[in-house]
DNA sequence: ATTGCGGTTTTTGCCC
DNA sequence: GGGCAAAAACCGCAAT
């Protein structure tokens, strides 16, 4: 369709700049998921930086980073193994009619 | 079942064993910090899928996603940039006396 | 060293040709490493492929494969913890010196 | 038809138990496939390990391993244009009764 | 039959 | 060099 012609270019704006479609919206709407993006990433980053904090932390009152990320990895494994084993469940719940 | 999954896996102890630090707070302190990160992780994650639903609203309006991140990535990019270079600019003003 | 200014020119060879270094061995060497590299790469793509087939083999006798992925994948995590598990454990004993 | 109302049953096995299905045989076959791809998994990441090795061998004789996966890398997008480029003279055959 | 799409795995690049 | 996040590849499905 005609329209797919067209989508391949939505997504380019001027950088730093207002909506420049001509007479159109889909330029102010772009650049609002920009941004909810560009805020989600900060606070994404953010939370990484303060994990590592933590770990600094923890180190610097005497405990071994490598165990505590062992520690923590091994129990997110446990998580993840019962989310699996509950996927699978359902997948077998389904398969019998049980859903 | 919550405790038996707290029992396991306080940091240091000698092998399966119940007592922690006899009479000692460092099982506390271990079991507090990884409480902290999986917390914060969790936090990171929560941020990871909003991010992923703000590209599937972007991409249900008719927006490529691949366009998006590739503009995010370039901004990104740009605010490095900019920080290097102020970092830069820090460094000369310092070494003039200018800080 | 002398050997470091030399080092970055290691790696480079002309495609398809013979070692060239002027009276050097390097270029053999190298040649030798991409080779083996190569090789096994061909067979990791080989064992891909057989499991592939397996999957396709299990499908066309009427298992569904979403299935099969989802005990695949289960039974693997099994695995990682036990070896996680097994790790953290030699990190106590390295810990309290038992090793 | 009747078979595929069927079909979505197999794939139940107790697990690490032998095949259950009431007088059938259908979770053998399912065991055996796992087993096989199992396997087929374990084959491929002995590969992968193996290139690892290459890899670090070849960083203790002084070389730059991140040249040489560059290398690796330019070679198979060779190896891959040269068998487009084959496969095309291939439809060309074809297409004018040469093949 | 082809092609796009969603979701998963694999690979790549990065930082520590 | 190893772990972690981003990007790419890939598989199966679906719609046409």
């Amino acid at each position: 369709m005609a329209e797919s012609s067209v989508k391949k270019f939505q997504g380019f704006q001027k950088n730093d700049d207002v909506a420049n479609d001509a007479g159109g919206v889909s330029g102010k709407r772009l650049r609002s998921f920009i941004e909810r993006i560009e805020r989600l990433e900060e606070e994404k980053a953010a939370m990484a930086e303060d994990i590592k904090d933590v770990y600094a932390e923890a180190k610097s009152t005497g405990f071994d980073t490598k165990t505590i990320r062992k520690i923590v990895r091994l129990r997110k494994l446990d998580l993840e193994k019962r989310r699996e084993a509950e996927a699978l469940l359902e997948t077998y719940k389904a398969a019998i009619g049980m859903e």
